[in-house]
DNA sequence: AACGTTTGTTTAGTATCGGAGAACACAACC
DNA sequence: GGTTGTGTTCTCCGATACTAAACAAACGTT
């Protein structure tokens, strides 16, 4: 289908700027506001007054704050998806069983979305957040079970855009990766997304689609060799191969 | 300060009813969207690739979905809640120990909102959602906390809407209730917000300020007389002493 | 305590942009 | 191969969402 992703309705992008912004300092005023997104001072406040109205943003004297709409909007979608439903479970005891971060991460479009974690650490992303699906374990677990030409688009589409030393920004590489991904239904990351940081992931595969992927994760020193490789590996593996039989 | 709650900004108002349409029925099509909103397909579609382009929406072939954005900022603003990092183990504890639904709320202008959940049922308001104060236990224990002059204020401005049967919709009562709250720090709800609901709470104030409330709820066929008033009481009111003390 | 400074709010007025409606493209389905 | 039902594009006009400047109100300072 064409090209759909269009700015057409500029007032919403600005809003969702303001939003955001809101967002990432934790609240604000509105000639702060309109500074840094470079807006006048009334059209922020206009913003502002509209999502006040709509209960998206709340005016304690003077500083605006976001509200805890984006909670129940998250949590809704969140908690309809079946692979989440379906996974929960498992993630807490693979959380339990390997004493590390467990996490369960579903596709959107050309990123991995982190749904759900159980034995939150310092991790580089957070619940909620995404990053592009060849950069982590459980992307690359995603990615491994597209078609080759699914593969092929995303790499021409979106490119393979480079998070550290490691990430891999050659689509030749990538390719080999992900068969032996497929061969061995484990992927592994060591260092691509966060220097310091590994992590173990396995797809979910239902009807020969990739819903989604489990991994555990630490910080480099805690988790290498053969605990990494094996235990680990062995451990979110079959958590995987649980949650696709839960969801048949 | 003025009248801030005027929507100026109507493409914004637009763009989250169109949100607010996607959650409620988890996903559309355009014209769908269009006639039950009653604004041009054109219209929609044009939002829609806004939403698009800006990441809160997808698009898989015809059918638009929204993204897991709204979990990042709903979980965002949440893990920054002082009041949340502070009760969510009192709250894990409080599960455990009453094997009923324990509950963190917070007050956001004239609601409370449901920030945290544990042992999860079918709640009649969900998390991250939000009642009027006065219609259940946990509001009523922050109102009962706060000046008389801003009781007096939420009654006049909002009124006293009726949830069910046994909702307040007395100022006097209310005020009344609210003293007998304020001696005890225990509020209950029988019902009132929700027929066979029951429930127990405890505020949570420091510096003299409601900032957040316990609260205990379960069916009415399983909370009632003395294990509700008493041995869960205990346990709900210490936990939200637990918690003032964590936040001093 | 009066001043200056900094904030949020309001007010006009115009250029712009968002919306209606119809035409187009594309698929699925008899 | 029509015939629906989609989503998408086009064009044009009017409402609308901006800018700029004045206003109000709350500080902190001298």
């Amino acid at each position: 289908m064409g090209n759909t992703d269009t700015i057409t309705v500029q007032a919403t992008a600005t809003s969702l700027r303001i939003v955001e912004e809101l967002y990432e300092r934790d609240g604000g005023g509105v000639t702060e506001l309109a500074d840094t997104l470079d807006v006048s001072k009334s059209a922020v406040h206009n913003h502002l007054s509209t999502l006040c109205a709509l209960g998206y943003v709340t005016n304690s004297g003077g500083t605006y704050e976001l509200t805890h709409q984006f909670l129940r909007i998250g949590f809704g979608t969140r908690e309809r998806n079946p692979v989440y439903q379906a996974a929960q479970r498992e993630i807490r005891m693979l959380a339990r069983n390997t004493g590390a971060v467990a996490n369960l991460v579903v596709p959107e479009d050309a990123a991995a979305v982190y749904l759900h974690r159980i034995g939150s650490r310092d991790h580089p992303i957070p619940v909620g957040g995404s990053v592009r699906l060849h950069a982590a374990a459980a992307g690359k677990a995603i990615l491994a079970y597209r078609s080759g030409d699914a593969v092929d688009e995303y790499v021409t589409r979106h490119g393979l855009d480079r998070k550290t030393e490691r990430t891999v920004t050659d689509p030749a590489t990538l390719r080999s990766e992900l068969r032996s991904i497929r061969d061995r239904n484990i992927a592994f990351d060591r260092g691509e997304l966060d220097e310091n940081w590994q992590c173990v992931a396995s797809p979910i595969v239902v009807d020969g689609d990739p819903v989604g992927a489990v991994s555990v994760s630490g910080p480099s020193d805690e988790m290498q060799g053969k605990r990494l490789e094996e235990d680990t590996a062995g451990l979110v593996s079959s958590a995987a191969k649980t949650i696709e039989l839960e969801l048949l």
